[in-house]
DNA sequence: CTTAAATTTGACCGACCGGTCTACTACAAA
DNA sequence: TTTGTAGTAGACCGGTCGGTCAAATTTAAG
């Protein structure tokens, strides 16, 4: 009953790296698997589907992020406008670190995986829109509080959460086309002072 | 000297449609064939691969755009802002489209490209690049003229039009991952009031 | 020690991938 | 009428795709 933690997270991992540095289509199982160590019948052994594999690895996307930024940057502590600051600027960090490892701005996982599925897999797209959901209800939240403080006033919330949002994730599209993490440097903070 | 013309704008036509409902690794070659009746030697005759026809479909998607919205909406008659409240709102009307007849919303065949691509291929990066480009110095010329005619003030004319740009493309990213042209509606306009 | 389940192995499957090749047809200029 | 060339046809290539399977091995509980 109790599965090998070693293998299965294994395999997550290398799909994690690969996918992201790379796309979905341009991933093969064959190559998950030699990344990870692990022989094609093992994999089946845990994940029925190359899909079903990718839902994990949106779920480790989201658990990544979480650790690395979210939790730092929305820190109740904080003030509420300084988290949507301070969550962008540990973003660009993360993008910027990548480029120069790689060579590459990745941009967002989610967005990357979305734009690539939505029409072409609606259990995957149902998912990154819940994980979409939970940005943007941080964003909802720290401006809700903003909103209660006096920080911020006539502003709706909702609106204004998906619109950084939006504009997050524009952004991380234009800095990967572009192939410049410098874009997010001009695009983010004025993306966390967005307000409608 | 002189190709057969049909045989190619079908090659391209039908390579349009299929990569931009579906994605560029999910279209093969022979689909493409199927689409547009050819066989695949006349393919190869026309195009020496699958990535030089993607950068001439690349061509086809701007013109397109440009018949359609582009040269609509940046009427130089019109005032400079009103040009691109108008961009946002043939461009939500054309996603609503495309929604009703094919149940799903397509986004920005551009940044589809782009977000799939641009790590794999350098020379269709910077092909879209040039073309996200091209969009930014519309937005850009516009905000000018508004500025230089009194309509705007105290603005960073290069910033603004990037961050609109980002703004547009994130809000066809989350419009096509929740699957709802609604968000857009909600979106595109406040996009276009953006001032940096 | 026995046994059953968890896990691993690697050969194998049909389908499809992008791309090549040769033969053939159609047409136009000389 | 000959000759060159643009275009068409479709069989064919090696390789990879996601996925299956039966057998072997490891693990842990009784």
């Amino acid at each position: 009953m109790i599965t090998n933690p070693d293998t299965y997270q294994r395999i997550i991992e290398s799909a994690k790296e690969l996918i992201y540095s790379k796309s979905y289509a341009d991933v093969g199982v064959a190559a998950i698997c030699e990344k990870a160590n692990v022989k094609k019948g093992s994999f089946y052994h845990f994940f029925p589907s190359k899909q079903e594999l990718t839902l994990a690895v949106i779920d480790t996307y989201y658990t990544d992020f979480k650790n690395r930024i979210i939790d730092r940057a929305f820190d109740s502590q904080l003030p509420p406008l300084e988290r949507i600051n301070l969550f962008c600027i540990m973003s660009i960090e993360m993008q910027c670190e990548i480029h120069q490892q790689t060579g590459h701005v990745y941009g967002c996982p989610f967005g990357n995986l979305a734009t690539e599925l939505s029409t072409q897999d609606e259990t995957i797209r149902a998912k990154l829109d819940s994980q979409f959901a939970k940005l943007q209800n941080l964003f909802r939240a720290a401006l809700q509080e903003a909103v209660d403080r006096g920080d911020a006033k006539n502003i709706n919330v909702d609106a204004t959460a998906r619109a950084i949002l939006a504009m997050f994730e524009g952004s991380m599209l234009l800095a990967k086309t572009h192939n410049d993490p410098d874009i997010l440097r001009q695009l983010l903070p004025p993306a966390a002072e967005l307000r409608l």
